[in-house]
Formats: structure tokens, sequence, C-alpha cells
RNA sequence: GCCUAUGUAGCUCAGUGGUAGAGCACUUCCUUGGUAAGGAAGAGGUCGCGGGUUCAAUUCCCGCCAUCGGCUCCA
């Protein structure tokens, strides 16, 4: 007999040998049916798996992300049952479960191409397989076993896996004439899975090596209930209307051009009045923090990365330095303006009475980005950072990097930017070489970093190994609307420049010191906080950022001079008004369409007869009624003000 | 850079080996006091760019550019 800890407490007691399918038959038919694993003293195990001693267990369904895991695992399976049905003498990669869905890297062999017409096909035989109720066993087997079975059917990609594996650990999965090299968890048979979807077809390198094979990589998805997929499927279509490609298209805010080239986005005037409302909001509280603005030049001397180290790093992959026609000399379009800020630095003698120097600059940059890599604003060529560079001694480091988090606080909590995630990026531990600085500012600088997080009661990934070589950071990250993840804030230590640049200041004891330096940049770059702002907001701007604040609408043409009249009123309290003299054309419907983009809209016409009015509708769909235009001016001030004052924040 | 797909009017897209179409938007006029009104007329495209095949190419082939979805990359 085995004793079995339930997660409520519970203990019971069963047969030697019994599995999670058993347990959960004893506690209900439902659970039965919804059990997809089970966790085994913290393992994810098959719910067909034999329980040998005595155990935790907890029975995982779809709301458990392992268990929709092992679903999701089990659909990759069954999905490559069906290409070898389709495909004879493909090959396979890896195929994993992944966070929405799953994909296997295939290789369908010489001259053959599986392509988005190819799907429904895939999918039938999915289908099919389904039907089948295929039951899917585990088996342990030897190393060598292992690499007989695939070597013998010419699996080299499975065989390299093989290799890598220790002996005792190796398993593998069958289903009907499909045998996989595995760890698994696995559904007990095919037949759970209910509705499927291949996703789309692309190129990856095996293993992830730019210079290994390419294979194909088919992406899917599958779900217990047919409804669950047409919920998926209307979520991406859903998602796809708050694309900031879309939106920033249709409010006319920003624009590309194949004659600029790609990925150099032209700003256009509404989406630089976004912008620039950004910008100013940052720039009074940097102002706030003691932060001391700079402006730098685009370009700088080749020898100026040559010192900063970024000429040897990314020379060749870069833009190419411009060489001026007499002198011979060569300049580069900056990549970024640290070195810039250093030669700041190193005008004067440093004290350490003057430290912390924080020099800030909204400063554009220029990175040749591959050209597959280009995505509308998140990745671009020419982009500008909100940067700063912060001079301190290794003392201050914590005390400014829980101001710069205060900082990055304000600007999401104003933006209501809710579901971010943040990541510390520490040193891989087990390959000091590769960092440059001592051990002792290391570890100073890393334990600042998770103290300054736990301070804040900020939640973040600690990532071994994910450092800079220059210093240990932590990054901010925000999903667009298809819930890919993008980098926003960020905040670097580093050692390397000071060092690099010989960056000194004397000290309390008259000697010469190195100074820390600090990057930072709150919203990463104005270009990539615009795209992911556009997308969670789905263009419905708040009131102090929107390019236009409101929308004036005259009930009929007879009201369009006072219309136009009551945008130049406005202008002159610097609020940002619209005329839309589409007249009686325009419904309520397109008046509701408005309110979508446009924080307020002002209905003009006339109560009675010869009196002009001027009603007011506020996004959300409160209606004022008939307001005063001067209350209405005074109440969008007051808003923006308090916006734009960021002791609010504090 | 690599793999897949796409590029036709301002927008969304259809279509064809014989130099092009729809809806919305736009212009003018008529009807109509509104809940995305109807009618009439009109303007707008060397079908991404360059080469090739062909009597003839927007259509077929090749190259390039740009874009989508991924991979690699991301100072």
């Amino acid at each position: 007999m085995v004793n079995i800890t339930f997660p409520d407490g519970t203990v019971r007691e069963y047969e030697k040998g019994v599995t999670g399918l058993d347990i959960a038959r004893g506690i209900s038919q439902r659970l039965a049916r919804e059990a997809l694993a089970a966790c085994v003293d913290g393992e994810t195990w098959d719910l067909t798996r034999p329980i040998e001693n005595d155990a935790e267990v907890k029975l995982l369904t779809w709301d458990d992300e392992e268990g929709k895991h092992a679903y999701w695992h089990s659909s990759a399976h069954l999905m490559a049952e069906a290409l070898q049905e389709l495909y004879p003498g493909i090959k396979f990669g890896i195929g994993p479960a992944i966070e929405n869905g799953f994909y296997y890297d295939v290789d369908p062999g010489e001259g053959v191409t599986i392509r988005e017409t190819d799907f429904p096909a895939i999918e039938q035989k999915m289908l099919e397989l389904i039907a089948a109720k295929e039951e899917i066993k585990r088996q342990n087997v030897t190393k060598e076993e292992a690499l007989d079975m695939f070597s013998n059917r010419g699996e080299h990609y499975k065989v390299e896996l093989i290799n890598e594996l220790e002996e005792g650990t190796i398993t593998t999965y069958t289903q009907g004439g499909f045998t996989d090299l595995c760890r698994g968890p696995h559904l007990p048979n095919t037949s759970y899975i209910k509705s499927v979807k291949v996703l789309s077809a692309a190129g990856a390198y095996w293993r992830g090596d730019e210079k290994r094979p390419q294979l194909t990589r088919l992406y899917g998805i599958t779900f217990p209930k047919k409804t669950m997929l047409d919920d998926y499927l209307t979520m991406i279509e859903e998602a796809k209307k708050r694309d900031h490609r879309k939106i920033g298209k249709e409010l006319q805010l920003f624009h590309f051009s194949q004659t600029v080239g790609a990925g150099l986005p032209l700003w256009l005037p509404k989406g630089t009045q976004l912008r620039s409302k950004l910008e100013e909001f940052l720039k009074k509280i940097q102002l706030e923090f003691d932060y001391q603005p700079v402006i730098t030049p685009h370009i700088g001397h080749k020898q100026l990365y040559v010192t900063s180290g970024h000429y040897e790093k990314y020379g060749k992959d870069s833009f190419q330095p411009i060489k001026t026609p007499e002198e011979g000399e060569e300049f580069l379009l900056k990549p970024m303006n640290c070195p810039h800020h250093c030669e700041i630095y190193k005008a004067f003698p440093r004290s350490y009475k003057d430290l912390p120097i924080r020099m800030a600059e909204f400063g554009t940059v220029y990175r040749y980005e591959q050209s597959g890599e280009l995505h509308g604003l998140t990745r671009v060529r020419g982009f500008t950072q909100d940067d700063a560079h912060i001079f301190c001694t290794p003392d201050q480091v914590k005390a400014e990097f829980l101001k710069v988090m205060d900082i990055i606080f304000i600007i999401f909590r104003a933006l209501e930017f809710e579901d971010f995630e943040a990541q510390i990026s520490l040193r891989d531990p087990k390959d000091r070489e590769k960092y440059i600085g001592s051990d002792e500012d290391w570890e100073k600088a890393e334990r600042a970093i998770v103290e300054a997080c736990k301070e804040k009661g900020l939640k973040a990934r600690v990532e071994l190994g994910e450092a800079a070589f220059y210093g240990p950071k932590l990054d901010f990250m925000v999903r667009d609307a298809l819930g890919r993840r993008w980098q926003l804030g960020t905040i670097q230590v580093d050692y390397s420049l000071p060092e690099r640049f010989e960056l000194e200041y004397t000290g309390a004891d008259n000697q010469k010191h190195r100074p820390v330096m600090i990057h930072r940049a709150p919203f990463g770059s104005m270009e990539r906080f615009v795209a992911v702002l556009i997308e969670h907001t789905a263009g419905k701007f708040p009131l102090w950022l929107a390019p236009t604040q409101a929308m004036v609408i005259p009930v009929s043409e007879r009201f369009n001079d006072y219309a136009y009249s009551v945008v130049n009123t406005l202008k002159k309290q610097d609020i940002r008004a619209e005329v839309d003299d589409r007249n009686e054309k325009v419904g309520r419907k397109i008046r509701d369409n408005e309110l979508k983009r446009v924080p307020y809209l002002l209905i003009v016409g006339e109560k009675e007869e010869g009196d002009q009015a001027v009603s007011v509708r506020k996004q959300g769909g409160e209606d004022r009624g008939s307001m005063q235009l001067s209350a209405f001016a005074d109440e969008v001030t007051r808003e923006v003000t308090k916006m734009m004052n960021p002791q609010l924040f504090r």
C-alpha cells in the first residue's frame, strides 16, 4: 500500500502502483474526465504512470499550466504522427508545448515544402488519429536501445539529442505507429484532444543555431472543446485590431516610406504630438529627480567607439563609417549615447562631492537591425532613447537604483501599465571569466538590485547568465496585443565604460576612484513605447496624451462656422480640438466611433431657436448634456495639469 | 541574414496572357432635418521596382525592394 497526500492535506491509502487516473476516478467522475496529468512530489507525471511510493499528489487539469502543457505536448506528438503518415521519410527535431499551443520542428526532406495550403490535410489526419483513440505509452529505454531505434530510422536530429542524455533517464512515448524520444508527461490517449488547428509554418534553425540546417516549424493549437478554439481564434482577430501598425495608420501617427528606408519611421504631426507629450512628462519628472539634460551630436568619431569597445564588437555588422572628403577621418552614426556622455563626464575633474551626476538626453540612435527583424515601431533602425547615465560611487548604486525604479513606477502608473513583468539579469555563477569588473563590485551591484526589488515589493524573475558582460540589469517587459513580450524600461549597471574611458573622481581620501555608471531608460525607446501604448489603449489615449482631445461636431451645416470658432477658442487654451463637419451624415453611431479615439466630443447645435449650445460627451459613454465652453475648458485644463504634475505621483 | 506568404485606387480587397474592377472615402449636383440616408454624374492606378520569355506581361520566369508570420540577432 502507498499513502497519497492531497493538496488539502488529507492522506489516503491506495494499492501500490495506483495511477493518477485511478485516483481521479475514485474522487469524482468529473475529475476523472478533466484530469490531464498528475503532479507527483512536484514532478509532472502521466496520468497512467504507476505510483510505487508514498507521495504528494495533485491532479492537474486544463486550469493548471502543467496540465495544459501536457495536453499541448501530446498534441505536438499527434501532429507529428499525422505528419509521419502524410510525409513519409520526414525527420523530426523537437516539438514542445509553448505558451499558446505547441510546435514541432520537422525536416520534410529534400524538395518537400509544407505550406499553409497543406494545413487542412494535416488537421484532417490529426482528427482521424484522435478518433482512433490511440493509447500513448511510456517506455524506459537504455541509451543504446534509443540510439539504435532512432538511427535505424535515420532520425539524426533525435540521435544528436540522445547522445547528450544521461543513461537511465531516457524514455520514449509511443502512440499508434509513432514513437518519439520524450521526457513526457503525456495524456493517456489521443481522444482527449477535441479540436485542432495548425496555425503557421516558419523556418527555424536546428537548435537555434544560424549555422545549422533550417527546419520547418509548424505551430498549432488544440483545445478540449470546439468553442474554445473558436474563442481563441476570435481573440486573435480582436487583438489584430489593436495592432499599433494598423491604428498608427488610421490615426495618422507615423508612416514608413520605402524611399526613406526600412525601419526608419516618419513621425506625422499627430504622432509627434503624442510623443512630445510623453517626453515632456518624463522631462518634468527628471527635473524633479535632479537630472541634468544634455545634448550630443548624432555622429561620433570612430575612435570614440574604438575606445568604448562597440566598434570592435559591432562595427562590421552595423551602419558603415561616414568618411570625410579631406582628412580621411571616419565617423559613425551613434548606436548609443553612453560614449558621448562619458566624454561629458571627462570634461572636468570630478569630486566625490559632485556625485551622483545624472545626465539625461532624448538621444536618437541608429542601429543596423537585420532586415527580417524590423517590426512596426517596436523594432526599427533609427530610434530615440529616453536615455540617462548616472555616474556614482559603488555605495550609491542601490539608492540610485531605487530612484530610477520610482521613475519607472510613476510612468507605468500614469499610463496604467499594470501587467508588466520584471527581470533581474545576473552573472552566470559558473562562468565569471566573461564578465568584467571586480567580484566585489559585481556582488555589491547584484545585491543592490535584488534588495531594491525586494524593498519596492517588485516581483522580478531572476535570470542567471543573462547579465550584460559589463554589468547586471533590471528590465521591464510589456506584452503587445498578440502577447509578444517587448522590453521597455531598463536599468543597467556598467563597470566597463568607466574603465575604458578612464573615468575618475577624487574621493574623500584624496585618491582617484572609478565611478560606476548606471544606464537607464524608463520608456526604453519612444518608438517602442508608443507602439506598446497604442496596443494597450487600442488608440484610446488618456486626455493628457491624446493628439486630438476634443472632436467638435456641428449638428448641421448652419453651425459649421460656430464649430470652427469653438476650436479656435479652445486652441487659445491649449486644448487640441478638431472639427468633424460631416454634419447630418453623422449619426450617433459614428459619434460613438469617434469616441473610441477621442476623449471628448463636443456636439454643437441649438437648444432652442437661435440659441447656440454645446453638449459634451466624454469617453466612456457619460453624457454631460449642455455645458458652457469655459467650464469644459477648465475641466480639461485641470485634468491635463494634474497628469503633467509628477509630484502627484510621488 | 534565413524559411513561408504577400505587394492592384486614399483604405479594405476581387480579378485577368490582349494595358483593369468592387465597397468605403473623395468632388459636383439633386432629394432628405439626424440615429453610419437615397439618386445622378465624376475624379483617382505606367497592377512594388528591374530584367527575361512572348506578336502581346499586371498575369508566366528570374533578380531586387518592401511588408506579414516565425528563426537567428537585439549595444
